[in-house]
RNA sequence: GGCGCGUUGGUGUAGUCGGCUAACACGCCGCCCUCUCAAGGCGGAGACCACGGGUUCGAGUCCCGUACGCGCUACCA
């Protein structure tokens, strides 16, 4: 049998790395069995989902590299007749009953709420008993004479009030519950006969012929509720692997609404980051390879190695801090991403700096074109300190622009340092200017000679030119530097620089 | 309230059949390298493996209980 997943969002807003994970967790689990990998997107829900979030979702995949879906896209909204089918066919069968029970009003605010209170009072005998619904065993000639009489009812599924549903669950093991803890489930709303999640999703997952249900922790017990559906519809089981949820720091589920763009995977995409870094990340977020415990992998490898039994079932944090900006997300991501900055094959970096320094306005064709070269060392020398692709047109900026700013820190330390520098830096640009060959050798030698015979150290003239010439305190070796800014901007900025002295 | 799931340094994790003086990565600190900062190399701080019992010659690893956290419990998804 081979091994059909899917990946199953609402569109009710951004991709959120959570679901980003669930849907590489998919995506990996099938590449790696041979397996289909498809996409539902679940738009019950008319109030709240939008097309726009749906292509936010699809583009925060295709970064991922995940947008090889091997079927046509599943809209759960179009299949609700099918839906609704199912649970009729339930009623006939006498599986589930129609419910003339008035439809109550609830304010969603206080569910949880709610649920516990009603709840309390059930345990005192004084609470509505489901199981005891009077409509529960109304005879089918009746029930179906009222129905057609007009009279609003829903779809309720029977649940034997004995005996208990099991499944093994491929991550948190085997799985057991009481019929007794599983009340008789709402299929279809009164009134519209509109469908129910619980519904919606087995009846969508057995017609799209899923063998490995992959999602979030948080549907683990409600999977027993899916399992007595999927049983009285006759349809075998799949099976489930259910993932470890993602927290913020301090514990608490991670949301747009308390923690803001961290939790947005176009975040990543806007702030720089690799998609094979933020992947290999995530990956690692609630699995690991085990034995090996590597975590530099790539696609290939992630393939290879990924499996269920490497999935852990505590929940992973996700740390980060919102009030210092250099942690803005976790930080192991950060170095991730550097770490793929530095040692990515140059060919393949090539073409995202490229589009980063066309959106700051920095692109020049000839970088493509006679330049390519120079472009291909400059991004070699600059890459090894960078984080994030940002970094090309920030503290890179002047390496493809002229007018870039000065890091005050930098002026500070390099430059008003010794007022001797307004007149060593004509002088330096002079000999600058002068070298020949234009190579790096040929520059340090010109630059220390210079410093013997002013009789200053090296390091001064040094430090300064750097500011100098990128404007930064910090930077890669000065005469790979002097290298590739070029003989007539290095000599130009030199001058420049004395005057910030 | 009920039911379920979880608990290894700040974070992510490794730890097969019980032998651990608890390993790796990120982060942090120091040293080396050095024209700066990274990278790299070396070293360090940081966990009595949530707590309490039990089984055992021996428990992070098995059993029970407690605490804490999380999830579900809806005519939301």
């Amino acid at each position: 049998m081979t091994v059909r997943v899917r990946f199953a969002p609402s569109p009710t807003g951004y991709l959120h790395i959570g679901s980003a994970r669930t849907a590489l967790f998919n995506w990996l689990y099938a590449r790696s069995r041979g397996g289909k990998f498809l996409l539902r997107v679940e738009d019950t829900d008319l109030q709240r989902s939008t097309d726009e979030s749906t292509r936010s979702i699809l583009e925060g995949l295709a970064w991922l590299g995940i947008s090889d879906y091997d079927e046509e896209i599943v809209f759960q909204s179009r299949n609700a007749d099918k839906h609704r089918a199912a649970a009729l066919r339930l009623v006939r069968e006498g599986k589930a009953y129609r419910d003339f029970t008035p439809k109550g009003e609830r304010a969603d605010a206080n569910v949880k709420q709610e649920i516990a209170e009603r709840a309390r009072t059930a345990a005192e005998g004084s609470g509505v008993d489901h199981r005891a619904n009077p409509y529960r065993d109304l005879p089918p000639e009746e029930s179906e004479s009222r129905a057609e009489g007009g009279e609003p009812f829903a779809v309720r599924l029977k649940v034997s009030p004995e005996g208990q549903t099991r499944f093994a669950d491929a991550v948190y093991g085997e799985q057991e519950r009481a019929h007794s803890e599983i009340e008789d489930l709402v299929l279809l709303r009164s009134g519209d006969l509109s469908p129910l999640y619980n519904l919606s999703v087995v009846v969508d997952d057995i017609e799209m012929g899923i063998t490995h249900v992959i999602r979030g922790q948080d549907h683990l017990t409600n999977t027993h509720k899916q399992i007595l559906i999927y049983e009285a519809l006759g349809a075998q089981v799949p099976t489930f692997a259910h993932l470890p949820l993602i927290l913020a720091p301090n514990k608490a589920k991670l949301s747009k609404r308390k923690h803001g763009e961290v939790v947005s995977l176009t975040t990543y995409r806007d702030r720089g980051f690799i998609p094979a870094a933020f992947r290999n990340y995530l990956a690692l977020l609630g699995w690991s390879p085990g034995e090996e415990n590597k975590e530099l992998m790539s696609l290939e490898e992630l393939v290879s190695l990924f499996s269920l039994e490497g999935v852990h079932r505590s929940n992973a944090v996700f740390n980060f801090s919102d009030t210092d900006p250099r942690q803005w997300t976790d930080q192991k991501a950060l170095w991730m991403n550097a770490e793929y900055v530095r040692t990515m094959p140059l060919e393949e970096l090539l073409p995202m700096v490229k589009a980063e320094l066309g959106s700051a306005g920095l692109w020049q064709a000839e970088y493509e074109g006679g330049r390519a070269g120079w472009f291909g060392r400059t991004v070699e020398l600059i890459r090894q300190r960078f984080i994030t692709l940002k970094d090309f047109s920030g503290q890179g900026r002047a390496y493809f622009a002229d007018d870039f700013e000065y890091d005050p820190a930098a002026v500070a330390k390099n430059l008003k340092k010794d007022p001797a520098l307004r007149e060593l830096l004509p002088g330096l640009a002079e000999r600058v200017g002068a070298v020949e060959p234009w190579t790096p050798e040929g520059t340090e030698k010109a630059l220390r000679d210079f410093a013997d015979e002013k009789g200053v150290k090296a390091g001064l003239l040094i430090n300064a030119s750097r500011t100098a010439l990128t404007g930064q305190a910090v930077g890669p070796s000065m005469f790979e530097v002097f290298d590739v800014v070029g003989r007539d901007a290095s000599a130009r900025r030199l001058r420049a620089a004395a005057d910030l002295v």
